[in-house]
DNA sequence: CTGTTAGCGCTTTCAC
DNA sequence: GTGAAAGCGCTAACAG
C-alpha cells in the first residue's frame, strides 16, 4: 500500500492536521522540531499525497482536457504537444480527447472531463459543428462551470476566452502573394465552410481580389474539408476554370492539390503555382517546399494553456480573445504567372 | 453545484445507499418501484457521479496514463491515436506524457500517474535510456504496483507485457529487399544503439547480409538517433563508403538521406536507392514515395491497451509479449544497382 | 503550537 | 427491502 498521511501520524505520533499543515506549507506556527521530523519521515516512507482525495477535497486536479478531432494529425499534433509541454512545466496534466470531429463526441468528452473534475477544457470544436451545434457545447461547458478557451476553431458568439489565429489576414495574404507574382485566376480550396476559420480564410481571399478590383467568381472556389482526398478532388474542377494558381485553405489539402496535379503530369510551381496554409513540419521538406501561411499552432497551444490556468487560478473566466497573426512562409511552390 | 447522491436522497426521501445499490446495478432487493423512483430523479436532476470520489474509494480511475517522447512526432502521434480510440470504445481515459526522450521524466511521470491514481501505464520509454535506466523505471512502476505495458521500445529483462514489432525482421527484409536488387554496400543509418529495437534492426541486416555470404563492414553503419537531421549527417559519411543503397533505421532518417541527397543533386532512386522504416504518413506521398517497412503502430496502440485493461481488470499483471511483424512496402525508392 | 472534528462524494458492510 | 455507519485520503475550521 502506498504511504498515507495517517501512516506518518502513526510513524511520528503526530497529528494528521500537524503533518498536512507542514507537507502544504501552512505550518506558520508548527515548532521547526516537529516541523523536520515530519519532513523526514514523509521522506524515509516515501510519501506521496493522493491526488484523488486532494482533489475530492480541494476541487482541484491540477488537470486540463484537451479536446481536438484527431492527433494524428500533424497540425493538431503540434496543438496537444503545445499544451502538454506548457501544462508540464506548470505541474499540471492532460486528458487527450479526440472527437474525431464529431460534435455528439464533444459533448460526451464535455461531461465526462466534467465528471473526472478536471479544472478546465480546451476546446478545439469538432469540424461538423455549425453554429448551433457549436453553441450546444458551449453551453454544456458554461453549465457545467467548467472553464474553458476555445483554440483554433471559435464562434464569435460564444463570447468566451479564445486563442485563434486571424485567418483573414492569412488568407489575405495568401492570395496577396499569389496576385503580386501576376495571378489573376486563382482558385481555392477551402476547408467546411461552416466554420469561423475557414469563413475567414475566404474574407481574406475576397479582400485581397478586392483590392485589385477583381471580381470574385463563385467557380474558383471549391468546397472542400481540409482533408487531402478534397485537395485531391478539387484538381480536377479548377483546371476547368482555368486557374494559374491554387490556394488551399490548408497544408494537408495542398498535399492533395499537388499529388493531383503530379499525376496528371503538371509541374508545380511551372505550370501551376500553389499555396498552402498551416505550415505543418512537412511542408519544408517536400520535393518542392510549400509556400505556405504559418500558424504558430505549438504557440498558441501554451498561450492557451496559460490562459486557461490563469483563469482557473484567478477564479474568474477571462473572455479575452488572443489573436495571432499568420506569417507567410515564402518557399517554392509558388511561381510568376506563365506568359501565353 | 453539481447534483449528489445526497441531493438524490433528499429529492426521494430514500437513503444513500439506496441509491448507490440502484445506480450501480447492485440493487438485488430493492423493489421496482424504488429503483424506478431512483432512476427518475437521477435523470432528472441530472446526476453525474463524481469520479474522484468513485475512484477513491474503488481504486479505479479507469484511465490510463500514456508515456512516450513526443506527440508531434508522426509516428507517436500515431500510436496515441491508436490508444485513445481504443480506450473511449473501453470508456478509459488518457494522460498525456511527452518525455522528450529523457529518462528523468520517464521517472517523474510515473510518479505522477500514481498519485493520479491511474489504472496502468502505456511506457514508450525515452530514447536516453540505456539498460540501467530503463530497468530504474521499470522497477519504480513496479515498486508502485501499477499494470504497465511496454511499446514499441522494450528490454528483454524487464519481464512484462510488452508489444513490440519483430524488428529483426523487418530489418532482414528491408535488406534483402536491397539485396535483391543487386545492392551490395548498403549503407544503415541507425537508431540509437542503446534502444533495443535499433539493435534488433541491425541484427536483420547483418542476418541479410550473411545469408549472401557477404561480410559485415563497421564503416558503412552510421549511428543516427532517429532523427531527420542524422540522416542529413550520415549521407556524406556513406556515400564516400560508396554505397549503392541506403537503408535508414526510421522514415525521418531517410527524409533526411533524400533531402540531403537532393541537395548534393543526387537522385533516388537513380543514383542510390532508399528505404525507411515506419511507414509514416508522409512516406506515400512524397515525391518519390518511399518504400518502407511498416510498424503498425496505430494497431500496436490499440492491443496493447488492450492487454493493460484486461491485466486491469484481472487484476494481474499478463507478461505476454505481443509481436506485430512489419511489412515491407514497396514504392519508388528503391531501384536496381546502377550498371558501372 | 497542536489536535479534534467534520466533510469532500461515494461504496460497502452489516444490521434491522 | 432499506438504512446507518464506517471509511477511502485528504483539508480546514475550530478548539484548546
Amino acid at each position: 500500500m502506498r504511504t498515507t498521511i495517517k501512516d506518518i501520524a502513526n510513524y511520528t505520533g503526530v497529528s494528521v492536521t500537524t503533518i498536512s499543515l507542514v507537507l502544504n506549507n501552512k505550518a506558520t506556527k508548527i515548532s521547526q522540531q516537529t516541523k523536520d521530523m515530519i519532513l523526514k519521515a514523509a521522506q524515509e516512507l516515501n510519501y506521496r499525497p493522493n491526488q484523488l482525495a486532494i482533489g475530492l477535497v480541494k476541487k482541484r486536479t491540477e488537470t486540463i482536457g484537451l479536446i481536438l478531432s484527431d492527433v494524428s494529425n500533424v497540425f493538431f499534433a503540434n496543438l496537444a504537444k503545445g499544451v502538454e509541454d506548457e501544462c508540464r512545466r506548470k505541474g499540471w496534466n492532460v486528458v487527450l480527447c479526440n472527437t474525431n470531429d464529431k460534435h455528439e463526441r464533444d459533448l460526451s468528452y464535455i461531461q465526462v472531463l466534467a465528471d473526472k473534475g478536471v479544472d478546465g477544457i480546451l476546446f478545439c470544436m469538432s469540424k461538423d459543428s455549425n453554429k448551433k451545434k457549436a453553441m450546444e457545447s458551449i453551453q454544456l461547458i458554461g453549465k457545467l462551470k467548467i472553464p474553458f478557451v476555445m483554440i483554433d476553431r471559435f464562434l464569435e458568439e460564444a463570447d468566451c476566452c479564445s486563442v485563434i489565429v486571424n485567418h483573414k489576414q492569412g488568407g489575405y495574404e495568401a492570395t496577396k502573394h499569389l496576385l503580386a507574382q501576376g495571378h489573376r485566376r486563382i482558385g481555392c480550396v477551402t476547408g467546411p465552410m461552416e466554420l469561423e476559420d475557414s469563413k475567414e480564410r475566404l474574407k481574406g481571399y475576397k479582400k485581397a481580389l478586392e483590392e485589385m478590383n477583381l471580381s470574385y467568381k463563385e467557380d474558383l472556389v471549391y468546397k472542400g474539408d481540409y482533408n487531402r482526398e478534397s485537395g485531391f478532388r478539387a484538381v480536377d474542377h479548377l483546371l476547368k476554370q482555368k486557374v494559374t494558381a491554387i490556394f488551399a485553405f490548408n497544408d494537408m489539402t495542398a498535399y492533395g492539390v499537388y499529388n493531383r496535379l503530379k499525376q496528371k503530369g503538371l509541374d508545380v510551381p511551372k505550370d501551376l503555382s500553389l499555396i498552402g496554409y498551416d505550415d505543418i513540419f512537412f511542408s519544408e521538406i517536400l520535393d518542392v517546399p510549400l509556400t505556405t501561411v504559418r500558424q504558430p499552432i505549438y504557440d498558441m497551444g501554451k498561450e492557451a494553456v496559460r490562459q486557461l490556468i490563469e483563469g482557473v487560478e484567478a477564479g474568474i473566466d477571462l473572455k479575452k480573445c488572443i489573436t495571432f497573426e499568420p506569417k507567410l512562409i515564402v518557399r517554392k511552390s509558388v511561381a510568376g504567372v506563365r506568359k501565353k
